[in-house]
DNA sequence: AATGAATGAGCTTTCATTCAT
DNA sequence: AATGAATGAAAGCTCATTCAT
């Protein structure tokens, strides 16, 4: 976890498996200092607000991490339920990759953060960009922007319940499943 | 919340929807206690294994209370897709009742809970007894085994992943959009 | 210092003792609560608000002492000057018995106190009590209310200049030689 | 704060503010730095002892600027009277300039500083500086070297004691009426 | 069953300082 | 002389739990 990132990025990255784990309150800084084998007082000359910073800092992470999922599964595709078919198995590959119990990124460090309202506030833009990339795509590929952005918000409302279900299951053949139950 | 319940059930509830709003790391013995106006000692008469106890308890009576949510909305019903629509009508009312940042009471319970494996296997048999009565419910309307239980998973997921779109938009709409997006 | 007291007022009489010798920010809660003998978490069952609240019991309770000097010295005079040198003597002897380093234990604790305003409002009126305890001496003894007042704020104010001065000296005979300085 | 002076100089007029208004203790380097508009490393090429060495310096600087007061106070004056006056005018101006918080540069810059018996002997040092300042001025106003020095010891007693009432009340009033106490 | 004081491990954060550039 | 990242000891505080009554 320390192959050449700056500081802060090991830190970032860490604290973002963390929370997506064991969720905000369940991850300790002490941890996450750990596993970044970064020492204690380095965390707040980079995040001087400490664990609320570095949540947001972990969240943008991850959002911009998943639109490039978006976008790599999308780019391809030359229609939507293809791309949409392709971020799903590439999704599914992500479980697989993580412990099992591991929360969905976008939920982990969307809702589990600190009680502050600004926190809640960037988490919801974050989910709104993730869905406004999923609507680009649609429209790239034909659908008008009204069917475009409904299209993305089913697409990522199955996702997001899916990974629920999946992490019940510990399996994550549901998440494979959303296109036939979507798309028939 | 403290007509007439017992000191156990004033525990119960309260930490039921204090985990919902905050978490189960991020809700303090000292609060529930405080909200549920029980003096500190009281807790491990009712709960000799303390704050894991409690969650437990708390889990048990919300997928109890989800059951009667279901039961409610089909049992009036002539078709799945009526008892469905019905059911995601209760599911936004609930949500409008309570702080809308409150996460869905399901996912709030399975997932953020203590750290042992013994909790997370009880709350995925919680999730799967939801599960059953609306594939229950589906065979009572006519459908077979199968798809029953097909469409039950269906409608589940789509209701996890719309409450966390609800929550991030602080609005109930989505939750009431589901019958439209899987049904048409 | 723990023979008999309840845990709170161990803590408040160290507290006390601590704040006048090292100041507020001087004093670590590891050492008032390693004098006290007793353990870190009883702090907080006692003092809610911790650090902030042990000092406004401390102010409390040293300006309660001093008042009780001060009626000490006053209550056998028959003449204001008596009762003032008597005063002066006994918060000379109050120097010596503690190291001379101490802060006036009014200055100390009015002063040197939590950031936030609250505690600055209650040191006055500590304050001020004080100089009403004198002022009321004073009209016992035969002076006009508002001859009784000047002479209790005069007083007080050589009294504190007197201690900062001893101090510096590390000798009460400044605090001594006050009643010649102010009385001829 | 900031307009012509050196680094240096900088640091140290920000550290005296800020150790009246605050305390040693209680005020922090991060603090100092910021306001002084330095950055974090230059602290060290100043001062090799850090906030020791800066506390010695800010009390060397209080110390000059006082004396200079008392030279400004007396100089014009044909009684000791009149300086006296002069000097608590001058002293009550400069408690109406500052936050009416702030301690007296004397007692702030000489008791609540490092820990070591260093400081506290320079610091008395200072003190005593400041007493034979007062005396001298008594000398070439024709007193008798032991009723000057009596006059100066007393004369600072009730200053000290004035700016503590001062600070009680919040207003520079009481230092306008210590001539009046101290000399009918 | 009920109470509230006691407990100490562990939490996040702040501190003055050092170091490499 | 100047800079800002690095450092870890120590700070104040919260935590879930236990105990004596």
């Amino acid at each position: 976890m320390d192959e050449g990132l700056s500081t802060r990025d090991k830190l970032v990255t860490v604290a973002a498996r963390l929370f997506r784990q064991k969720g905000y309150h369940g991850t300790g800084i002490a941890e996450v200092l750990a596993q970044a084998g970064v020492p204690k007082g380095s965390l707040y000359h980079h995040f001087p607000n400490g664990k609320e910073d570095l949540a947001q800092a972990a969240a943008e992470w991850t959002a911009a991490m998943l639109v490039r999922v978006v976008e790599d599964a999308f780019t391809p595709a030359v229609e939507f339920r293809a791309g949409a078919t392709t971020f799903c198995h590439k999704l599914a590959k992500l479980f697989d990759l993580s412990d099992s119990a591991d929360s969905c990124p976008i939920q982990a460090l969307i809702f589990d953060g600190p009680d502050g309202a600004a926190f809640r506030a960037q988490a919801a833009t974050l989910f709104d960009r993730l869905i406004g990339a999923v609507a680009r795509q649609g429209e790239r590929l034909g659908l008008e922007a009204d069917a475009a952005r409904e299209a993305a918000e089913t697409l990522l409302i199955a996702v997001e319940g899916g990974w629920t279900l999946a992490r019940a299951r510990r399996s994550s053949d549901v998440l494979r499943s959303i296109p036939a139950r979507l798309y028939g």
